[in-house]
DNA sequence: CGGACAAGCTGA
DNA sequence: CAGCTTGTCCGG
């Protein structure tokens, strides 16, 4: 009786498994997980043992035999999770195998190191929800997360997921000066899988090995930088979430402004309103409406105000990246939205207002006044630094994605989105244009709209520290804005999930966009079943379903046609 | 994916 | 029909 290893070759563009015989010698490291090396096709390729001596096992006699063992791999468990996150975001189990592997082999594991000592203040509402079973915890964004990660410690083995290497790095640091044992993966795969107290890292952390899991921390739940922005796009939260639900085991989700995903997940834990507004900054809101609309000047007297403070360094945040223009009625200045979705609308090549978010489109008529002529808001780019330079009486500095990790030193800082990572510090942000985030034509523009002002709440600290945050904009009384002016970001939930459920958006419906060479075919190709609906032509299509195993699921039956530059993304960030 | 091999095309 | 290109299939 041989031994059988079914091997799914770490080979791209190929999703298929083949058996091989395990020789005698190696047979001790041939388990379910192991990472290998086969012959394929003439070549040596890596690969994972998925299954052994499977049932429908390949039952020629002239199997070929496994060449080596390279080392350790995934568990069974994160195989079984790997199969259901290739229909959830439909991509190859290979992806999340990676994912789920060390990245350099792992031979042996390290003896357990667990401690189990906590000492330090712990987090009573974490307690409570991981007692509860797991649920939401919404913190202001100025608080620290390390007592909810202890409070998860406290109860054995513990997983935490952060959006950052560096704050993995720096969270586990603390961690460990506190007295635990922590792997910071992917660097410590091998102690995390000989067990140790805390398993922590980025969102491939979701994928680390964490024997005898007691319960996971996702903390900046709301962060993108938990979904892969890659083909397959798997978010890091919706995978630790089903793998403790398989495990038993309970998950926090801590964030300042969790999303409508997640409230729909589990239940809300939050602080007082005293505590949650002492741990935001000052939110100033200057309506832009009380300005003409075609002088087209971000540069307001009150920006003015605060540029000329020598004492407060003040970072002034443009996103002049967007494609999205804003328009504004000539004659009674109101800014031309959706009627059907309530985003920002283009004019397009008919000269018709099209919403880029969900596609309603109408006649360039002003829904205010019935006016037909737009002014067009779009700012200038650089030229805004040296405005800014000039109305501040003082020097400037433009940050932006492509200039250096750190800037020098200055007391005004004008930039992208780029500025909120690479300043290090400063009293004051300044939203020039926060429209452009509110507006954006995407689903999740309220949700980060909101994480760029969790950001800046960060960079310039709490109201007591003298943090401020000044955000210009047409529309002072949106759910967004609102929200964080009076520190309830509970305010933006209820309008966002009517608005989702209406369009069918997630977490209330499923989509996916396909584009690229080879979708057409893909889409050809696709088993139509249930209530998924494809529509779209010419390389771009989007599907959409009740559910996400009913849009996987279906998804999955299409073929990829051979050397197809195909992306299909599952509820894509942007 | 990438090699093997079959079918299709061209020029003598 | 050799010699070459193009396309499809398959791997254990």
């Amino acid at each position: 009786m041989v031994t059988v290893a079914r091997v799914l070759p770490n080979v791209t563009g190929l999703d298929k498994h083949f058996d091989y015989v395990v020789p005698d010698q190696l047979a001790a490291g041939a388990v379910a997980g192991a990472v290998v090396r086969v012959e394929l096709h003439g070549r040596r390729v890596g690969g994972w043992i998925v299954e052994i001596d499977p049932a429908d096992a390949h039952d020629d006699a002239d199997l070929k035999p496994i060449a080596k063992i390279t080392g350790r791999g995934p568990d069974p468990e994160l195989i079984d999770l790997a199969d259901w996150a290739s229909v959830r975001w439909v991509g190859r189990r290979r992806h999340f195998l990676q994912a789920a592997s060390p990245h350099r082999a792992v031979l042996a594991l390290p003896p357990t190191q667990r401690t189990g000592n906590v000492s330090e203040p712990r987090s009573p509402a974490t307690t409570e929800l991981l007692a509860r079973g797991g649920g939401v915890l919404r913190l202001p964004p100025t608080s620290d997360p390390m007592p909810a990660v202890l409070s998860a410690a406290a109860t054995g083995p513990t997983l935490v997921i952060v959006p950052s290497v560096e704050q993995a790095m720096l969270l586990g640091a603390r961690l460990r000066r506190g007295g635990l044992t922590v792997a910071v993966v992917p660097d410590d795969w091998a102690a995390a899988a000989g067990g140790v107290d805390v398993v922590i890292g980025s969102r491939i952390a979701a994928w680390a090995p964490c024997p005898d899991m007691a319960a996971a921390v996702v903390v900046d739940e709301h962060d993108e930088a938990l979904q892969d922005e890659a083909s397959p796009t798997w978010h890091a939260r919706d995978v630790v979430i089903e793998r403790c639900r398989r495990a038993g085991a309970p998950v926090v989700l801590v964030s300042p402004s969790p999303t409508l995903v997640a409230l729909e997940w589990g239940v809300l834990v939050r602080p007082s309103h005293e505590r949650e507004r002492s741990g935001w900054p000052i939110i100033d809101v200057i309506d832009r409406t009380d300005e003409e609309p075609w002088k087209r000047s971000l540069v307001t007297s009150e920006l003015v105000r605060h540029l000329r403070d020598p004492d407060r360094v003040v970072v002034c945040v443009s996103n002049t990246t967007g494609r999205a223009r804003l328009l504004a009625c000539r004659q009674c200045r109101a800014l031309t939205r959706c009627r059907r979705c309530d985003a920002a609308v283009v004019l397009d090549d008919e000269r018709r207002l099209a919403c880029l978010r969900c596609g309603t489109v109408r006649p360039p008529v002003c829904l205010e006044c019935g006016a037909g002529r737009f002014a067009n808001l779009r700012p200038g780019v650089t030229r805004l630094r040296e405005e800014l330079e000039a109305a501040a009486n003082r020097p400037a500095v433009l940050v932006t994605g492509e200039g250096p990790e750190r800037p020098e030193a200055a007391g005004v800082y004008v930039g992208t989105e780029a500025a909120l990572h690479r300043v290090p510090g400063a009293d004051t942000v300044a939203f020039l244009d926060f429209d452009r985030e509110l507006l954006a034509p995407r689903y999740r523009a309220g949700e980060q709209a909101m994480a760029l002002l969790v950001r800046a709440a960060r960079l310039v600290g709490p109201r007591a520290r003298g943090g401020r945050i000044l955000i210009q904009t047409f529309v002072p009384h949106h759910d967004v804005v609102q929200a964080a002016l009076l520190a309830d970001p509970g305010r933006m939930v209820e309008a966002e999930r009517s608005r989702r459920a209406m369009l069918g958006l997630p977490p209330f419906g499923a989509y996916a966009e396909i584009r690229g060479a080879g979708s057409d075919e893909f889409v050809g190709s696709v088993e139509p079943s249930g209530d998924v609906v494809i529509a779209g032509g010419d390389g771009d299509y989007v599907a959409r379903a009740d559910s996400w195993t009913a849009l996987g699921h279906t998804l999955s039956t299409g073929v990829r046609p051979a050397g197809s530059r195909l992306r299909i993304a599952v509820d894509p960030p942007r």
